[in-house]
RNA sequence: GGGGAUGCGCCGAAGUUGGAGAGACGGGGCAGACUGUAAAUCUGUUGCUUAGGCUGAAUAGGUUCGAUUCCUAUCAUCCCCA
């Protein structure tokens, strides 16, 4: 993998630049769409492609390989073939289950073993078979298995539980190097900064990681609830000390508003599934700001649900419509809702890379950040 | 035309053998939540109100200390017989 900053910003940290992998090239800021269990949930590939232009989405380790599992992952040839998809994929390493399956999970120095929540069975991901799994996977992206600790953290938790995944980020990087990718293409592995909300653990934290001079490098253990002054605090503290000519990923961010804030700290990569999941539970995200589709106002709007949107879908259809297809539940209703949700979140960070490279990031972000957030 | 049954909330439905229903439960309606996806999920709310109360069990009467519950008439719906 290589990464190129083509402009930084005057007025920010933001920059814009192009990470090149054996599946193509990614035109950073990106946002990468979820798609958990080998699905983006609600759309298809081709959308994602065609429609939406995703540049990049996400697989999780621990949902492949409870299902379908690694033995059918390895036979279809990794998970690029499995779902065809042919551009790049990372894989997130399951160290988010560590804190979303919370009291269904142990955590020892050895790893984590989990209860499944699919049958109980029980299965125990230690960093080494983590990375393991995601060879199989074929990811272009691995990452770091680490614990992404909860908010509120007391601060000796915090402490103890960063300093074991820095140990476990060095067996990470053991197994890596030790191995070799299985499918033909080069796999970029990825350490996480932990230190929930301490400035202090968080500086401590990115000196380490960036320490492991590894291709990229990442952030975690943020939008978890935290106050999102916090969660800007600790991108800035962190962006201060992570090299800046590798690519900086925060995960799991986030909000419309988070992520332009984010790019002004000088993060290039996104991932969440707001725009996916909310567009299914009936949230649309424009430039204009959020919409409930669901509520009675929208009954007999019949402008499109986004004028301006790169998906047709969006366009083409009313707001009424949309409104109409959720209210009678039909599965289209989740279809033209996650289009729009990510076209739009695309788009978002496709504006602000032009923007950064047209020199006027910073005064469009801080109009940008008051209209999205608006509650249509 | 004759006989019978039923009739409360937006809908369905529980319960009241005459003793304080704003009334379980389900649906619908309205609203909220969701940030590296145990989530096409979950939560709240749903007569009126100047918030003190008020109105309410098809409609109109009656019996009773007291009626949604008993009686009479009317209306509506359903069933059976002609």
């Amino acid at each position: 993998m290589t990464f190129k900053i083509e402009n930084i910003d005057v007025g920010s940290s933001a920059r814009a630049g192009i990470i090149q992998t054996d599946h193509g090239a990614i035109q950073t800021p990106i946002f990468m769409p979820v798609g958990t269990q080998g699905t983006v949930k609600g759309i298809h590939q081709q959308e994602l492609k065609d429609t939406i232009n995703a540049q990049i989405i996400l697989g999780n380790t621990y949902h492949l390989y409870l299902r379908p599992g690694t033995d059918i992952l390895k036979k279809a040839g990794g998970l690029h073939a499995f779902m065809a998809w042919d551009r790049p994929i990372l894989t997130d390493s399951g160290g988010y289950q560590v804190y979303s399956l919370k009291g269904m999970r142990k955590i020892t120095e050895e790893g984590v073993k989990f209860q499944s929540h699919i049958d109980g069975s029980k299965h125990v991901f230690s960093p080494e078979s983590v990375m393991d799994i995601q060879r199989i996977i074929g990811a272009d992206i691995v990452m770091a298995f680490d614990e992404c600790t909860p908010y509120p953290c007391d601060l000796k938790y915090a402490r103890n539980s960063m300093h074991m995944t820095h140990r476990w980020l060095r067996r990470c990087i053991d197994r890596m190097q030790m191995t070799e990718p299985i499918y033909g293409h080069h796999q970029t592995f990825s350490p996480i900064v932990q230190g929930s909300t301490y400035p202090d653990l968080r500086r401590e934290s990115a000196e380490f990681i960036a320490a492991q001079d590894q291709e990229m490098n990442a952030i975690g253990g943020l939008s978890v609830g935290e106050p999102h002054d916090d969660m800007y605090a600790m991108t800035e503290v962190v962006c201060d000390i992570l090299p800046k000519d590798k690519p900086r990923y925060l995960m799991g961010v986030g909000l419309p508003e988070n992520i332009l804030e984010s790019i002004a700290l000088g993060i290039d990569m996104f991932d969440c599934v707001l725009p996916s999941r909310n567009g299914r539970h009936g949230i649309i995200y424009t430039p204009q700001g959020l919409i409930n589709i669901r509520n009675q106002k929208w009954q007999d709007d019949f402008s499109p649900i986004d004028a301006e949107s790169l998906a047709p879908t969006s366009r083409i259809h009313t707001k009424a419509y949309l409104r109409h297809l959720f209210k009678v539940e039909e599965r289209l209703a989740a279809q033209i809702a996650t289009i729009q949700n990510l076209s739009f979140f695309l788009w978002l960070v496709n504006e602000s890379r032009r923007q950064i490279i047209a020199g006027t990031f910073t005064s469009w972000k801080n109009q940008m950040v008051k209209d999205v957030a608006t509650r249509l």
